[in-house]
DNA sequence: TCAATTTCAATCATTTTCGATCATAAACAA
DNA sequence: TTGTTTATGATCGAAAATGATTGAAATTGA
């Protein structure tokens, strides 16, 4: 048998069934356990599979994203029903600004196979939506160290080059005096040009972050609407609702 | 038998099944073995098929680009020791562009910890140049579907904001007279913009790409030193040094 | 925990495949 | 005729692929 004929043969069975025994492999193509291995190894690095004790299996684009982020992210189903919120206010052929960040991330499964164009600042993004087969562009900027997202003054500037029918974005502390902050000088000034730029624009944030303020301002409330959940006090849906539209999504 | 026959014999068994092993082929012509290598070195030259070792299998014939998954199969090595050379022509404190693409991405690795700026429109580099500690500003741009290079007006316009010390780039096509060529008009225009404001430019190719040309154009052979290994030819050593400044990567 | 089993990478001998070379025979030209 | 070209088949050493074996590492079950 073709090398290529058994990887051909290799390919299919992954495909059919997600992962395959070495046994099982050896079987059907007829091969000693030796080539089986080798042939995995080199389409290993081929990054056509992965490896995995006793045979192999298709590899998932996101295998180490969901890890990740489950760890280091919290409220995950809150911000999920923030972003399948966020998601049903898009309409066919919008224009949209996507922020970097987690909540933001979780929108895009919603976004499949709509005829949007999206713009975005978050690098980890992009893999995503292409799958989701959506228009992407990327803005310019300097690449943050943790998160990949894009900041900064270049960031600002390639965002100004473009108009959104909506604009999407995380922030990390929601106050009434204060407004929108985030930490980072270098990203208030993209989600402040973002903002400028947007039709509609929309703050996503959960409970965690109401009252809160942070080093950097981005702009007063009244400037996005605040999409946010149940779980906040009432005595804040109160306050930010004399400020701004607030919608507060059911479970 | 006539050689036409033969050949055409070999022609229809492809078509049947994809592939055919030479005994196979040796079997229903009634031919030599030697004279079956000789068919399909001939036909493979003629682009009618691909050989295998064993055999010969149909060649798809895709206009589009591989996919960056069956890319990165070829050549490893060959790349990995471009990268690696090409790596040693950066000086500390340098402003650099890394073109997106596989070869390009094997040089990050010996980056590290180097007091450099990058500037890449390789979405897949930044979470590996961020890893390892390289200050990275990423190009704006439309994300291509199947690579995320980022590419087109976009990305060429935020590119001549800045200016380097060298820029790196991948090509698909080398050739005297074309000069350098890729299959996607969106990209030569990012690798253009690139030359131009780059001070020293190399382009990084392997000898498959050598003599070849693909559909868009992006300079002539003299606007980049070409970096490329001792498996190119003589013939084309020879050809491009008249054109070029070309650095033969000894293993 | 320990022992038994499975899985693994590394190694080696064998087989297969390859390209190069040479000899032969047929086709062709002078 | 004779010499030349072309296609073919055979042979050979080198390179690549394969299969078997081994001891180490990981996993399982008691």
């Amino acid at each position: 048998m073709l090398t290529v004929e058994r990887q051909t043969k290799i390919r299919e069975m992954l495909k059919e069934k997600e992962m395959a025994t070495i046994h099982e492999l050896v079987e059907t193509t007829g091969s000693s356990e030796s080539t089986i291995r080798r042939d995995l190894t080199e389409m290993e690095e081929r990054r056509e599979l992965k490896r995995v004790r006793g045979g192999a299996a298709l590899l998932k684009r996101r295998q180490e994203e969901p890890a990740l982020i489950e760890k280091q992210v919290q409220f995950v189903e809150e911000k999920q029903q923030l972003a399948h919120y966020a998601a049903s206010l898009i309409k066919q052929q919008d224009c949209i600004f996507l922020d970097a960040g987690t909540t933001i991330l979780y929108m895009i499964p919603h976004l499949k196979d709509r005829e949007i164009t999206v713009v975005t600042n978050g690098i980890t993004h992009v893999p995503l939506l292409l799958e989701h087969s959506i228009t992407t562009y990327v803005t310019g900027g300097k690449a943050k160290e943790k998160t990949s997202a894009l900041v900064g003054h270049a960031a600002a500037e390639t965002l100004k080059n473009y108009r959104f029918d909506a604009c999407f974005l995380g922030v990390n502390a929601v106050d009434d005096e204060a407004g929108y902050t985030t930490p980072d000088p270098e990203e208030s000034v993209v989600k402040q040009t973002a903002l400028q730029v947007g039709n509609k624009n929309y703050v996503l944030a959960d409970h965690s972050k109401m009252g809160e303020t942070a080093f950097a301002h981005i702009a007063p409330l009244h400037a996005a609407t605040l999409v946010t959940t149940e779980d906040i006090s009432e005595d804040h849906q109160q306050r930010y609702s004399e400020y701004t539209e607030i919608k507060v999504v059911k479970s």
